[in-house]
DNA sequence: TAGGGAATATTTTTT
DNA sequence: ATATTCCCTA
């Protein structure tokens, strides 16, 4: 009620002016196709957007909150748009302002942690933590398994914590408590102890006064569930939700967001069953699937015109999609004139495919075509050295996204620890981390003294050292050390009042010896660290308290891509998601990669249903063209194994394809007395090469060896070869069956015709 | 306490 | 192959 930019009161036209509008749209309206429109304008009710890929998604979002503000429907601070991620909340405000011209604060728009988080902060003691609760991440949390487990004198070899982590996530992605958790559910982890170690850890975060990632959801529910009154406050707040990627949402955001919608139910989900790819974090299909049974009277809207790809793209995806079944069905279509069929080749090895990719690269850029418009998309990260290494040999710049982000890095979070124990002096794990880092002598012993010490009087880290000190139990010289860190600590709690944040956060750093620590290391990459501890005062600046900061890292910090010179783009089909480029390549299209074994053996067919859903993914991230490819042959970790194409390759309907596959290129291997990809394909999925009809390629792939082309290859000076061992390279010089050929990377070499095939 | 060598585990990722 | 993590010894 105090919101400072209440917009209806700016806003020309209240609600009686609603007829007049309604007869001449706004112009954010006539941009918009007839099921835009219709998703926009139906405010009122359970919505449920069923939005395929290149859509036009995040305008629709956009435009409905924009027009519930103009129409005078609610005020900024009465709706609550929730997404994943903050890139994504991040877009959506700037789309929003833009449409309003004007800047919105009171707005509740955040990612789903964001927004409980806020909520969690003003109720924080109704579930038995101050309101200024530490956020811990990943590897807090780990740390603190750790502990646990040690505690239970469980074999942390045997029953990793990492594992446990997992386990206690997807309880809470559930919404369950420990409480609500079978008995048996952990399977036999620790002999079946896991429901009892999430109550310990559930305890010790108590202590701690700290949640993780999946409490502040659940927390959440928890007070909901327990105080009628907190629940009616934000129900009677929020008169419109708004949910992006709703296919994403596990059950507790599921949860979260029915309780909240309960009493005006104007919720709208935004999302595509088709691309739903992270079941494995605990996302539910269910969710989307199950929408019209949850919210009664529910209307579903299909957004289905695609304003991105191609017919032979779209016609593509939609061939390889209609083999999940429970879906909710959607048929994408395009006004797009028809445009390249999409490429698909099979090449010998991961090197080879890299190759390629490299020399299609170039042509498209000869023939005008801007890097950034380029992506790769792969299954998994170590797929992505291949063409790091083709491209650096070629000079082609490039950019990989995804990966470490700034605030996982060590020395950051080390940095955080530190503020951390100066803003709240009893957040142990910040305690434990920084206490001997730099060195300072603080070993096994000290701590175990400390912890004693801790436990026995329930008190924190920070206060166990005090008394510590003014005792004998220490070996002088840590005793010496610890006192000496205490005292640091304690000036510069005192000297949060005259310095500003940033100075303070700069003296921590130099003061501690935590700067000149990396300054001595000689590592390699301990010039680079200092270079992101002063990326972290920067950042410091546009805040105005390391608090606010630390909120910051822990929830809302972005993954900072500056957006520099012309670059092909390498990312994970994950990471791609929500992307669009004017050409893709897909490599690694092979069983085993694409749908991932390792998907499969935990997941079967749902598993496979997903994978599926990533290729559909990958696919319809073009714009113009797709190029995919799979290997003959692939070094996985350290290892060469035979691969066979993908089903989904098989499953791709033939019209819309474009084989390219260099002819007689098997029959190379099978001459030179290898074991043919296809002939170690005995007992595997048969595959059927769409290729078979226009390539001359293998029809079936049973275990029959390939017919041996036998040396139609006569060669002569100046013809490109490609060799197994040495790669590709140009015959110089012909004797009889021998060749001189002077190789790309090898050099120059005597070899027997037999051994190499044409190029 | 530190540093080296062995052991291990390598899908996907956000908050 | 490789990177990280862990354990043990000096």
């Amino acid at each position: 009620m105090t919101d400072p930019f209440d917009l209806a009161h700016h806003e020309p036209e209240p609600v009686a002016a609603e007829p007049a509008i309604a007869a001449a749209p706004p112009p954010y309206l006539a941009a918009l196709n007839e099921p835009q429109q219709q998703a926009v304008e139906a405010t009122e009710g359970p919505v449920l957007v069923l939005a395929g890929a290149g859509t036009g998604k995040t305008r629709v979002l956009t435009t409905r909150l924009a027009h519930i503000l103009f129409s005078g429907r609610a005020r900024p601070g009465e709706v609550l748009a929730v997404t994943f991620t903050n890139k994504a909340a991040n877009e959506m405000k700037s789309r929003i302002e833009s449409l309003l011209g004007r800047p919105v604060e009171s707005l509740w728009l955040g990612t789903f942690h964001a927004m409980a988080a806020r909520i969690l902060r003003r109720h924080a003691e109704l579930v038995g933590l101050e309101s200024n609760f530490t956020i811990l991440d990943t590897d807090d949390q780990v740390r603190l398994l750790k502990q646990i487990l040690s505690a239970a004198d469980i074999d942390e070899k045997q029953w990793p914590a990492r594992n446990l982590a997992i386990m206690i996530g997807r309880w809470k992605d559930r919404g369950l408590r420990p409480d609500k958790v079978d008995a048996d559910a952990g399977g036999d982890f620790a002999l079946g102890q896991a429901p009892a170690l999430y109550a310990a850890y559930q305890q010790r975060l108590t202590t701690l006064n700290a949640a993780d990632f999946g409490d502040l959801l659940l927390h959440c529910l928890t007070i909901f569930t327990r105080h009628a009154e907190v629940l009616a406050e934000y129900q009677g707040r929020f008169r419109y939700l708004l949910v992006d990627e709703y296919q994403d949402a596990n059950v507790a955001q599921y949860l979260w967001l029915r309780l909240l919608a309960q009493q005006h139910r104007n919720l709208c989900c935004v999302g595509d069953d088709d691309q739903s790819i992270y079941g494995w974090r605990g996302a539910e299909v269910g969710n989307i699937l199950r929408f019209e049974r949850d919210f009664p009277g529910a209307q579903v809207i299909r957004l289905e015109q695609n304003y991105r790809s191609t017919p032979h793209i779209l016609g593509a995806a939609a061939g390889l999609i209609a083999h999940n079944s429970g879906r909710l069905g959607k048929t994408l279509w395009t006004d797009a004139t028809e445009g390249e069929k999409v490429v698909v080749r099979s090449v010998w090895d991961g090197e080879d495919e890299a190759r390629v990719v490299g020399e299609e690269i170039e042509a498209l850029q000869r023939d005008g075509g801007s890097l950034d418009e380029i992506a790769i998309l792969v299954r998994a990260a170590f797929q992505m050295r291949e063409f790091e290494d083709r491209f650096l040999t070629l000079g082609l710049p490039y950019r990989v996204i995804g990966g470490l982000r700034f605030y996982e890095r060590r020395e950051i979070r080390d940095a955080n620890a530190y503020f951390r124990l100066v803003v709240q002096a009893h957040d142990d794990l910040a305690f434990e981390r920084v206490v001997n880092l730099p060195k300072r002598g603080l070993g096994d012993a000290t701590m175990q003294a400390l912890h004693g010490l801790a436990r026995a009087r329930e008190i924190s880290l920070d206060q166990a050292a005090r008394e510590l000190v003014t005792t004998d139990e220490l070996r002088p010289q840590a005793r010496r050390a610890l006192a000496g860190f205490l005292e640091s600590l304690q000036r510069w709690r005192q000297r949060r009042g005259d310095l500003s944040h940033v100075e303070l956060a700069e003296l921590v750093l130099d003061e501690s010896g935590y700067t000149a620590m990396w300054q001595h290391d000689k590592a390699p990459d301990a010039p680079g660290r200092l270079e992101n501890l002063k990326e972290l005062i920067h950042a410091l600046e546009e805040f105005e308290s390391l608090e606010s900061f630390l909120e910051h890292v822990s929830l809302v910090m972005e993954n900072e891509q500056a957006s520099d010179s012309d670059k092909v783009n390498i990312m994970t089909l994950h990471a791609a998601k929500g992307l669009e480029f004017d050409s893709i390549f897909l490599p690694g299209w092979e069983e085993e990669l694409l749908p991932h074994q390792r998907a499969l053996d935990e997941g079967g067919t749902t598993a496979l249903e997903e994978e599926r859903r990533l290729a559909h993914v990958g696919l319809t991230r073009a714009r113009q063209r797709v190029h995919l490819s799979f290997a003959a042959n692939r070094r996985v970790y350290g290892h060469w194994r035979a691969g066979l194409p993908s089903r989904f390759v098989e499953e791709l309907p033939g019209e819309h394809l474009e084989m390219r596959s260099e002819t007689g290129f098997y029959a190379g291997r099978a001459a030179a007395g290898e074991e043919s990809f296809f002939a170690s394909s005995a007992g595997r999925p048969s595959f059927h090469d769409p290729a078979a009809t226009s390539g001359g390629l293998i029809v079936e792939g049973r275990a029959e060896r390939v017919p041996v082309r036998q040396a139609t290859a006569d060669f002569a000076a100046g013809d490109r070869v490609f060799h197994q061992k040495f790669g590709y390279g140009r015959v110089m010089q012909v004797d009889g069956n021998r060749l001189e050929v002077t190789f790309d990377k090898a050099g120059t070499k005597k070899v027997v015709d037999s051994f190499v095939s044409p190029a």
